[in-house]
DNA sequence: ACCTGAACACCGTTCAAGT
DNA sequence: ACCTGAACACCGTTCAAGT
């Protein structure tokens, strides 16, 4: 039955997987060539082709092992405050994963570790009261905001953030451009400006998800809320 | 003063992303190379060099065109319904131009075309009743929120879907995967499969935007809800 | 001022050939 | 069964040189 005897690590989907993960965490996604990651477990590009069937896929298993370390909040008998503990671990999963937005958005080829994760926020919507229609939306929606949220954070901003502006700078530089437009024809943008550009990403993540938290909320009988 | 005296339309800047525009619809963001774009304009790659710094400022001349063709919704006195239009034709237009989502997404660098947009979304936002502060983070989450959404609708959902496989199938194909499930570990996941992967992208839009609207609605005092 | 040729250092993918 | 060499058809960017 051993199809393996010896110890040495043949070249698996697992081991590629994590030298893929290596590659993105060093040169970014743009940096992830088929032949860096070759390089990484000491093959030559076109061996990669023998495991996976294309880079797409090997992309695939990358999203799925970036998610492999996520780990729900605690319980905690309020389904509001679960949810927002899980979706600031998601954001800070994230974030803390070079280009782990781009990676991941859009891709719901559902690994296994994408799978155990939605079976837990179901089953917290549902115990929190929401009807079977809209748990499925729900979470849904928390995944999608997330998502969406990391991207335009972890995004480069413009071609000026590529060349080293750090992102409180170009976010100083937007609010100089507000305050400076004409009042008549955009009263607006230069009378908010400071509300505009002012808040870190921290902030605006705090309200934006208790804006969708609020909307959910409104789905349950009062007294469940 | 005429610096330009013949009719021959000089090489622009305008001209460049006009050219850019057509080779995205034709070959996508991945197709979009330097050279296809100089192509286009019957030059060689090294000459676009002279009028733009790098391939990163061409996508923000790019981002700000595909904006230019958004319409604001008419004016009607309801802010919900107006805000619901405007978010449900924002990402009408996103959906029309190829990859639009994963041009625009996080390239906030203002041009004309969203300064314009975001003027306007404003003004309706504090006439509405919204605190200046809320209004500027309102705002962000509606752009955050629908580019979110779209680059999920748009974006190739897996190595399956690139191999030609529509995106109803692969729904379909992850009803089944639910479905089959061991019951015992994944109850909500093969419990509420047909909830998860049923609705169109037309339902889940409208579902998780109304549910954003009621989130934004609960910071109004009641009697301008 | 604007464009080109040629080069540099890369890509993803295929496929016959090796072991 | 698994890996390689070599090739194909591309990339973004730079820079001396042309006009």
């Amino acid at each position: 039955m051993p199809e393996n005897e010896d110890a040495t690590p043949a070249l698996t989907r697992e081991a590629l997987t994590q030298a893929a993960l290596r590659v993105l965490e060093r040169d970014g996604l743009d940096g992830l060539s088929m032949r860096k990651v070759a390089a990484e477990v000491g093959v030559k590009a076109a061996s990669l082709y023998w495991h996976v069937r294309n880079k797409q896929e090997l992309l695939d298993l990358l999203s799925d092992a970036i998610l492999a370390s996520a780990e729900p909040p605690p319980r905690q008998d309020d389904w509001r405050a679960e949810l927002y503990a899980y979706s600031a671990s998601y954001r800070r999963l994230l974030l803390d994963n070079r280009d782990a937005a781009r990676v991941v958005a859009g891709r719901l080829a559902p690994g296994p570790c994408l799978l155990n994760l939605m079976e837990d926020q179901l089953d917290r919507l549902r115990t929190a009261g929401f009807s079977d229609a809209d748990t499925a939306m729900a979470s849904y929606l928390l995944g999608a905001f997330v998502q969406g949220f990391v991207l335009q954070e972890q995004s480069p901003i413009s071609a000026a953030e590529v060349l080293g502006t750090s992102r409180r700078d170009v976010a100083d530089a937007a609010g100089d451009l507000f305050r400076g437009l004409p009042t008549d024809q955009y009263p607006n943008l230069s009378q908010l400006a400071d509300h505009l550009t002012g808040p870190d990403m921290d902030a605006r993540f705090d309200f934006c998800l208790n804006r969708v938290l609020d909307g959910l909320a409104a789905l349950l009988p009062p007294e469940r809320r």
